[in-house]
DNA sequence: GTATCTAGTAACTTTTATTGTTACATAAAA
DNA sequence: TTTTATGTAACAATAAAAGTTACTAGATAC
């Protein structure tokens, strides 16, 4: 099963971000990531939506943060970036009259729903400075 | 990102097992779950591969469990299913020696470890035949 | 013992979500 | 007015999973 990395890469450059007096451009993001600045853009455009991050045109153009790292969570990244479920397991819908089916799903729901409930309260908590500062 | 059914359906396919005097053929199994023999064979051999059914050819032939659902956990189908990850995240592994991408993966990945223990915890303790029982 | 029914499995094709790419428009600064 | 950026639509490539075909092997029925 195919791994979204998006969040985790977003993160990098977000906290790369804080570190350059500069806007940085798509290109060079696109190079830190060895993808490509439209993949960014489109990356980017997500996190620009929230108001988390800011873009500029032209000359000395790129992105900056609109927002200190303080004032942004995992979480709201994480939202920023559309995810659907946070599990690659997922349920059926086929027999939805069947109990056994249902059973399955109600099982297999809870302990998603728990699951997931817990990594979110987590990722709430954490500041992206947490990040820069927890460099050892 | 594409969701993997699989373990709710092989779950839906045991506890239907358990129900049925004669052993089930992979074509009736894939009528169930609107897919066809071959792919049926292909996961349920994951499972004979683990103990928890067997398989007769000839006539009268078709799965069975060989052991009670008493004693097969959730946990245990699902490992059966050799899945990796249980999260549509994943962390990236580019910049190995930038501390600001150790730093997000080591928050990130505390978090799934976490989460995840919890989710296989609570995996383990479910017993199949629960699952037959919370019909309502 | 031959026909039939079943699983086992390798090889191939299809599907589909994501990512990557191209091309061009728009805006800002030099 | 040229250069450097982003914005975005449209298309192509990639890759993982599922589906399919075709065949083998074993077990039962007749």
């Amino acid at each position: 099963m195919r791994k979204d990395s998006r969040l985790s890469r977003v993160l990098h450059v977000l906290v790369h971000l804080n570190y350059s007096d500069t806007p940085v451009t798509s290109e060079n993001m696109a190079k830190m990531l060895t993808t490509n600045p439209v993949v960014v853009r489109r990356t980017m455009a997500l996190l620009r939506d929230q108001g988390y991050v800011k873009s500029t045109k032209g000359h000395n153009g790129g992105w900056i943060l609109s927002k200190p790292l303080t004032e942004i969570t995992l979480l709201d990244v994480h939202k920023a970036l559309g995810e659907g479920s946070l599990f690659t397991i997922g349920l059926t819908d086929e027999h939805t009259n069947c109990p056994i089916e249902r059973a399955v799903n109600i099982a297999l729901g809870d302990i998603m729903n728990e699951s997931e409930k817990l990594m979110l309260t987590r990722f709430g908590v954490i500041t992206l400075d947490l990040l820069g500062k927890e460099i050892t």
